[in-house]
RNA sequence: GCGCCCAUAGCUCAGUCGGAUAGAGCAUCAGAUUCCUAAUCUGGGGGCCACAGGUUCGAAUCCUGUUGGGCGCACCA
């Protein structure tokens, strides 16, 4: 229960008694009256807009409609004033004890404050990352890493169950690349002199300890054999270790998913014929020709027959393939087979994907929602591109030569906590700039600092004043001061903050309010130069000084409950 | 040519279900350290919310069109 699904319940009570007394219509709709702060915090604690948004419905002036909640509004006992304003809103200032209660609950709840009260019933499966498992992680695919699993952490604390998910496309052309690169590898582990590495094979040095692996443990068993004979046997093994390496490059981000689905397991169990099967039943799935390719030249198209998902039908331009003319699954067709498994066990799905993949999106949420019929909530979050510089210079990555910036190479400069915050502090929608130069600088050019600057800021005072011995105390909370609410106020916005990211998926959103606290903090810091009276330490006051260090400890515990959603330490001293 | 995303201060970006005088950081200018961590704070200047219509009590926010930018458009993944 926070402060405002309690007003939300005051405010729907004042409703009732007003339609009792005839003053609206009984069915009026109140799905448009919202319950907030408002922005400018001179107009008091809390505010709504319920007499402008019934006032249509009632058909009466909305401060007409005001004048009478407000009389009802002013009977609650927490509330000390209440006031319209502007074309309607009613402003209402709260009692204290509002605030002091506010500081009880978070320090009653630590961790778990600003967690939804009760569970919403749903399973929300969160697919993020799912890197082809021919490589180590880069820079490309953090982004989306880090903003996936802040999504399924916040989904989580909003009071869903979460299924973290990796797909592991390891069933198409790129893992039989794979396989031929690392049996180089092996080649070369056997002693052979393997040249120069073809055009089109991996390049990249990580491939050296697989070949040396497969030559310990097959010996020269398949040096010089077909590639038929170990084809199979060195893709699995190679994407296994690839696999390996992703997830150890992903706990370096402190991620880790439930569950790691593969695709061609997906084909052996057979579940993508048994798809095609029921979107040919269904009339989804027909024998038909690719239109030739515009805005492209294609030198050796030629006209195939092959079965085509209609998914003109829903608004894509033309119909795509779900099988190529060898036979085998397109990764259109594998990927709608992969969805509809991930449908039987999850109420809805999100997948974080490169907006490179943008073109697709269109036929992958077609096709589920007609497998679904509709029932299953699928969405699909694009995460731009991160534009990698060094003091305002583009960073060069090349791709042929294998030298790409590696993920663990910029966490092991910048760390984790930095990574992963500045990855937040945008929306996902917006392209990003992560310049390496600025983000090391431990200031104010970069966030993260700021906010853990804060929370430190709180513990390392709360230690002196155990020196001092003050000790934190809820005994005299009366004590507290204007300046002090304010904060706690801002504190209190966490929860809705919270319910606000989940909602509309958007992780940047639990960053930028933690700035804000943040910043209030060290604002109200900074009273203490000027005005001495104002600090958190007074030896000659040791109950205020306790009340106030109490209060900082709240702050404290909503800024590591905030960084703990984002996945990044809340240091006690820097 | 088509599809998707975007357009807010000099720069990088926020902006709650449509809400009150559009905010923050950087940069710039002027200040604050005998003081609980100055990794901080206070104040000033800086806006046609790309443009034009529409919806309504009210639009940066929703709709339509225009302009400008990014990404994508193979049976690749």
């Amino acid at each position: 229960m926070t402060i405002f699904t309690t007003f939300a319940d005051h405010i729907d009570v004042a409703l009732n008694t007003l339609i009792d007394e005839g003053l609206l219509p009984s069915d009026i709709d109140r799905s448009n009256v919202t319950i907030e702060p408002p922005r400018d915090a001179s107009h008091g604690d809390i505010s709504t807009n319920a007499a402008m948004v019934l006032s249509k419905a009632a058909k009466k002036n909305p401060r007409e409609i005001a004048q009478a909640l407000a009389v009802q509004l002013e009977q609650i006992a927490s509330v000390t004033e209440v006031e319209i304003a502007g074309p309607g809103f009613i402003n209402m200032r709260l009692d204290n004890m509002v605030w002091r209660d506010e500081m009880l609950e978070i320090a009653k709840r630590g961790d778990d404050y600003g967690r939804a009260p009760t569970k919403t019933g749903k399973t929300i499966n969160v697919e993020y990352v799912s890197t082809n498992p021919t490589g180590p992680l880069h820079m490309g695919h953090c982004r989306g890493a880090v903003v996936g699993d802040a999504l399924a952490t916040i989904l989580e604390f909003a009071g869903n169950d979460v299924i973290k998910e990796y797909y592991i496309n390891d069933a198409g052309g790129q893992v039989d690349t794979l396989s031929r690169s690392a049996y180089l590898r092996y080649l070369e582990a056997l002693g052979r002199d393997i040249g120069e590495i073809e055009d089109g094979l991996y390049p990249g040095d990580y491939l050296i300890p697989v070949g040396k692996r497969l030559a310990e443990k097959y010996g020269d068993k398949y040096a010089d054999a077909p590639e038929g004979d170990w084809l199979v046997l060195f893709r699995e093994e190679a994407v296994d270790d690839m696999m390996d390496m992703i997830r150890a490059d992903l706990s370096l981000l402190g991620i880790k998913h439930d569950v790691f689905a593969s695709e061609a397991a997906l084909h052996v169990e057979g579940k993508a014929d048994i798809a095609e099967k029921w979107l040919r039943d269904n009339d989804l799935v027909y024998d038909g020709v690719l239109e030739k390719p515009k805005g492209k030249t294609i030198d050796d198209w030629e006209p195939v027959t092959l079965p085509l998902f209609r998914s003109t039908q829903f608004g894509d331009d033309q119909d795509r393939p779900i099988k190529k003319s060898n036979g085998q699954w397109t990764y259109f067709g594998a990927d709608l087979a992969y969805h509809y498994q991930k449908s039987e066990s999850a109420d809805a799905l999100i997948n974080i994907w490169g907006a490179d993949h943008a073109g697709t999106v269109k036929r992958i949420k077609a096709a589920v929602s007609a497998m679904t019929q509709g029932k299953t909530d699928f969405d699909i979050k694009l995460v731009q591109m991160v534009r990698l510089l060094r003091g305002g210079e583009p960073v060069k990555m090349s791709k042929r030569s294998g030298s790409f910036i590696t993920l663990k190479d910029v966490i092991d400069e910048v760390g984790k906590d930095v990574v992963r915050f500045t990855m937040l502090t945008r929306k996902a929608d917006a392209q990003m700039d992560f310049d390496f130069a600025k983000v090391v600088e431990a200031s104010k050019d970069n966030p993260v600092f700021y906010v853990q600057y804060a929370h430190a800021r709180i513990c390392s005072t709360i230690r002196k004043a155990l020196d001092e011995d003050i000790v934190p105390s809820d005994k005299k909370l009366e004590l507290l001061e204007d300046e002090e609410y304010a904060l706690v106020k801002e504190a209190s916005n966490f929860s809705r903050l919270v319910e606000a990211a989940a909602k509309t998926r958007e992780p940047h959103r639990i960053a930028f309010y933690l700035n804000d606290l943040a910043s209030a903090l060290h604002s109200h810091w900074n009273l203490g130069n000027d005005r001495p009276e104002k600090r958190f330490i007074l030896a000659q006051d040791k109950d205020k000084s306790a009340a106030r260090l109490f209060m900082a400890a709240q702050i404290a515990q909503v800024l590591k409950n905030g960084l703990k959603l984002m996945g990044v330490e809340a240091a006690e001293a820097m």
